[in-house]
DNA sequence: GTCTATAAGTAGATAGAC
DNA sequence: GTCTATCTACTTATAGAC
């Protein structure tokens, strides 16, 4: 089917889009350079797409719903009686697979996303919000089953803990190792950034 | 003296630039956004300096240095039998301090700092290992001390960190608590994210 | 579907007055 | 030192052939 070739070639085009937005930035990205990479002519991305804006704007909203979704699959998928810490591993995990698999998506929306026009600012920081009171609430379960840390502001501590793995595309590349390490660094790091000490515990149990 | 004023419109017209880059990008800054910003018209950013290039270049450099240089001088400014642990808060201190207090050339670095043209990476990759070899003197002497949690990668666990830190610009403005707040929560959440558990010793005493 | 040729608009940079 | 006027180069986008 042509359809099938058609589809192919768009979604190519979206990908070179990703990577030169994430080497060139938003408006740095010259449609010449997509189509260069996609291996065409720079008329031919009108066929697939309205404008350059359009074709930019997609990258963005894909690369960034693209983290949510595939975070909040991976909590559907724990079993219902799954405790805070197992749904904390889960979802530093599902956040690094996305974001190290399409890093140059992730690179081009965290690079760019503050350079958004307007309306498309308006959808990110909806997504955004929704994304942080995800993870809100997995603070919120750790709370409840009493081993987060509240000594600290939880509200910065959701965001130096998503700093943390976002920054991950900016300086992951399989030279540092393979991804199932990093993610298991990640777990340990952000499991001892949030969690109260043990030994408070001991200490609260000895009183 | 003349050379007083001058030297005044040159660090506005600098600091327009951080903050315009940090909004447009590397190649999304206009020269006529910064000199509206700067409060004056374009030709007149060529009287200080040579070319676009040299006045962004000469941002993200600036941005850039000044985040080692400010840790560099927190950590010599300590006493010398400082231990481990101090050093690392008052290197996180010292990061957010730089980091939050020039934002728009932080943000200006860290959005654009993959985005820069081909010789300015070089600068830029030389600055960046020695700020990772500084930290990663840090995370030595707390493995020296027998603190650290070996359970971490430790290259990776220093990028996660830094993540941490240079995320801060993306997100955080007064209105998230004052900057002391922030430091104090990352400092908790650096120090649990690195050391391993207190009652590891416990245990291990008990040996 | 993809191309070549080209129109229309914009941004960096220079000339020269004040 | 800073301005107005202008040149040049580049990029998006369209027209129309194949």
């Amino acid at each position: 089917m042509t359809s099938s070739t058609a589809n192919d070639t768009r979604e190519r085009i979206l990908a070179a889009a990703a990577t030169v937005l994430s080497r060139k930035g938003y408006a740095g990205a010259r449609l010449s350079d997509i189509a260069e990479l996609a291996e065409l002519r720079t008329p031919a991305v009108y066929y697939y797409f309205e404008s350059r804006e359009h074709l930019v704007n997609e990258v963005m909203s894909v690369g960034q719903r693209s983290v949510l979704e595939h975070v909040l699959a991976a909590l559907e998928a724990l079993p219902p009686d799954a405790d805070a810490l197992e749904k904390l591993n889960s979802a530093v995990r599902a956040h690094l697979e996305v974001e190290l698999t399409l890093s140059d998506f992730a690179t081009a929306v965290t690079r760019n996303a503050g350079q958004l026009p307007p309306d498309l600012q308006e959808t990110f920081k909806a997504d955004s919000r929704r994304y942080f009171a995800m993870w809100d609430g997995i603070l919120g379960d750790l709370a409840a089953d009493g081993v987060l840390d509240l000594d600290l502001d939880v509200r910065v501590a959701r965001m130096l803990v998503l700093g943390a793995l976002n920054w991950t595309a900016e300086w992951w590349d399989i030279r540092h190792g393979e991804l199932d390490d990093v993610i298991e660094t990640a777990q340990i790091f952000v499991r001892g950034s949030l969690l109260k000490r043990p030994c408070d515990d001991l200490y609260s149990n000895i009183d």
